[in-house]
Formats: C-alpha cells, structure tokens, sequence
DNA sequence: TTGCAAATTTTGTCTATACATTAATAACGA
DNA sequence: TCGTTATTAATGTATAGACAAAATTTGCAA
C-alpha cells in the first residue's frame, strides 16, 4: 500500500471512464458513499474527484452530484517543440541559417504589422532551418522592438531566434494559424524544391497581456516535416 | 469577499506568473508563509498550490520549495471542433455528402489498415463535407469492423460518420497527423479546384485501449479552411 | 577530501468536523 | 394548474492538527 490513496480513487475513475466502462453522463457514487467504500475521510474523496473535474473527466455539480463530462469540445494537446530539440532527437544534426535581418517601420499596407509594433518599429528575422544539411522550414519572424528591447543585440548566429524568445520572453497568449500553401519562386529556391510545391504553413502570434510580442511564419516542406500530436484526454499522473 | 480565498490564492499567483512578475524558476513563499500572510490554513493554501502544480504552472520538490515552471513543453490546446458546428457557427449551411461506403478487408499493402482492422473487416466511408454548397473538404474514414459494429448500419445521409462517431464511441489515445499535400486529380475534382492545388491533411487515429478504432483523412482546400488554434497557458478557472 | 549517516525543512497525505452554496424537489397558496 | 417558497441533498470551502516522505544540508568518520 505505497501509493496514496487519493491516487488510487482518482486513477480508479479515470481508468473507468477512459476504459469505457463508465459511459459520459453516467453517474459516479456520491462522496458520502466513496468515503465508506475507500474506507477514509470525505476531505480524501473530494480531492481525488475534484482532481478529475480540474483534468476535465468528470463534471460535478451541487445537490445533482457527479457525472462523466462528455468529450464534446474534442480539444487535445498538441506538442509543438523547439524545432532544434525536434530535429536533434531524430539523431539529425540541426543548423540555423540566418537569411536576413533588419530594423524597419511596420508596412502601413499590412494592419498585422502596425498591431504588433505597437508604434514603435518593428525587427525582421529570416532565416532557414536545417536538418542534416537539408533545407527543412523557412522562417520570418516579425518581433515588436518595443515589446523586446533586447532582441534587437541577441546574436543569432548560433541559436535559433525561436529558442531565444522562448527562453527570455514570456507569453500569456498566442494564436496558431495553420494553412497549406504553394512554394513561391524564392521560398521554394530556398527550399530546394520545385515552385509551387506544397508546403505546411504555420502562423504564430504571441502576446504578454494586450501588448503583442511576435509574429512567426513557418513554411515547412510537406514531405520533410508534418506536425504530429498524439493524445489522450488524461492528465499526467 | 465572494471569492473563495482558495481561488485568490490561485489566481493571485496564476496571474503573477503569467505576467511575466515571477519568472520561470523564480521561488514561490513557502506554504507557512502564504497561510499567515493569507490568514488561512494550510490546507488552503496547498489546495490552491496543487491546483496550479496540476495546471503545470509551477513545480513542487520536497524540501526544496515551490517554483515557477518553465514552460519547456510548449504544449498548446489546439480545438478542432466538430466540422458541422464549425460551418454552422459561421452562419454558413453545412452539408454532408456520401461518396463512397463499403465493408471490405484490409488492403494487405498498408499495414496500417492491418492494425487497424485486427483480423476483422474495414468500413470505409467516404464523403464530401460542403459549406453554403461549397466543397470544403473530402473525408476518408476507415473504421474497425469489430471495435464498432454498430457502425455499419448507421444512416450517414444527413449526418456526417465524424459526428456519429464522436457521439456513440469513446477514444482513449489519438493522434493527429497534420501535413501539407498536393490534391489528386480524382480530389480536385471533388473539391472543384486544379490538381496539384496545395491543400491541408489531417489524419487522425483513434484507439480505444490498444484497439483501434477509426483512421480518419480529411484534405482541406487550402484557401478555404485552416486550423486556428487560440491558447494560453491558463487553465479554464 | 571523500563518503556516508543523521538532522531538518518542506511538501504530501489524511482525519474529523463545520458551515456555506447551489439546485433539484417537495410543499404550499393563489 | 401555475407560480412561489421551503426543504433537503449534494458539493464547495475551510479549519487545526498529525504523521509520512523526500531531499537538502549538516556533521562525522575514513
């Protein structure tokens, strides 16, 4: 009897509702009747359950009692990792081109930019991800001058603008856009594949509060790189 | 004070960290300290600490104290609700249109179809999932004949075989597989673009327990569609 | 210095109890 | 019958204390 017993009635439930034994919407007992059944205080039930309300498994509700939460809003984690991390852990050797970089005023013809600098100028970073030599993803990267003072001295020569950022700046709030799109004449020059060709387009956005911090641009060649999440509605343990 | 102190503890500290005010790896006071400047009890407040640790926002080691997590994992919540509901929030009219629909066995050539079938028969659905009248997107889904049996007698004429599934089988396991795909020319057709157009794949695999249920295939008309993905670090409160 | 053992600090779990909050249900009056 | 009010069953929050477990620190010995 080494683990505690709060784990024990919350892995019971889970195991229960993830085996399909307990349908969504079923009912679980009321923690008077857990607190006799597991043979301890009604403190020790509440925080196993409330546990699983907090994971999302089950929905508890005063005087009703509780159910389990029906997986309606199908939502999933899905990893995105540092891309060097990504392409070091498949035994490939990871580099970082640095294409271009300069200090301007936002595009008064894209309103996306404008939003993101805030006023103040904006820093463009290009540059070119490869993995064992080969051209994996192009990268524009938008930062907010203002939001980043530091960025503008970082050198990045060595270290990917990305793996900064996530290393010294910290976000509240981002948006993914993810699209397919064709190779343009450059992008695809780059890429070393024909014009046109298919590609993953990622669009990240990232903010601290109201003040909009970056905006990334990911152009990943299909056949070389496809994101991939795996999932489960459970918590880590 | 209508807010449980428990809940402000939470939040005082959710928003502290995710202001950026405590950084990662920054020391949080130690649960004496945080039940006398709190007034409380110490129940309280590691309710409150257990509650953020689950969340993933702060680590706790014995003896050493609590800390702000790095967010080294960068994982992010991404919904991919159910298409019908999708159009339909839109304001947009959503229809499902059957292709194709046939029992058969696996094709001996993809041996995922083998793993997914487990000896026993595919149900293949095909379909064309139209907004406002629109192609959108092109659907391929194989399903294990005996994880689900019911399976093959479903009308799938005004509901689309995504929405049954989501509503009659639990999963356990997923994963997503997103990459960027030329469409064919049989696919073009459907979607009423030119072959070649770059288009967004999603394969999705479900499994209950080590049984597989549903391999899934949806190519997207790249313009039309695209996985937008709103997400912060936060948990729902 | 190195290595191991003991002491101490901090979180983890648990109890038994109390009162608050919410919402389903029952009771009641127009 | 209908709408309103009271009851009550369930979870939510909180307390004060106790012991367990783990990891850092300290101290002692080889």
């Amino acid at each position: 009897m080494k683990i505690p017993l709060q784990e024990r009635i919350r892995s019971d439930f889970e195991g229960r509702i993830l085996s399909g034994e307990l349908a969504p919407g079923a009912r679980l007992p009321i923690e008077q009747e857990l607190m006799v059944a597991y043979g301890c205080s009604r403190m020790t039930v509440n925080k196993a359950l409330s546990a699983l309300a907090q994971a999302g498994l089950i929905d508890r509700r005063k005087r009703a009692g509780t159910f389990v939460a029906r997986p309606k809003v199908h939502s999933m984690v899905l990893d995105v990792p540092d891309l060097a991390a990504q392409v070091r852990g498949r035994g490939q050797s990871y580099r970082y081109v640095l294409l271009r970089r300069a200090r301007r005023r936002p595009d008064p013809e894209r309103p996306a930019e404008g939003a993101l600098a805030g006023g103040g100028d904006l820093v463009e970073v290009d540059g070119l991800h490869e993995a064992d030599g080969v051209p994996l993803a192009i990268e524009r990267r938008l930062v907010s001058a203002d939001a980043v003072p530091a960025y503008a001295e970082a050198d990045f020569l060595h270290e990917s603008p990305g793996s900064w950022l996530l290393q010294h700046v910290p976000w509240t709030e981002a948006e993914n856009r993810i699209s397919a799109v064709g190779a343009s004449v450059s992008e695809a020059d780059h890429l070393k594949v024909v014009p046109g060709t298919p590609c993953l387009c990622v669009e990240r956005r990232t903010w601290r509060g109201a003040e909009g911090i970056t905006n990334v641009r990911l152009l990943f060649v299909g056949e070389a790189y496809d994101l991939i999440a795996r999932f489960g509605p459970s918590q880590p343990g």
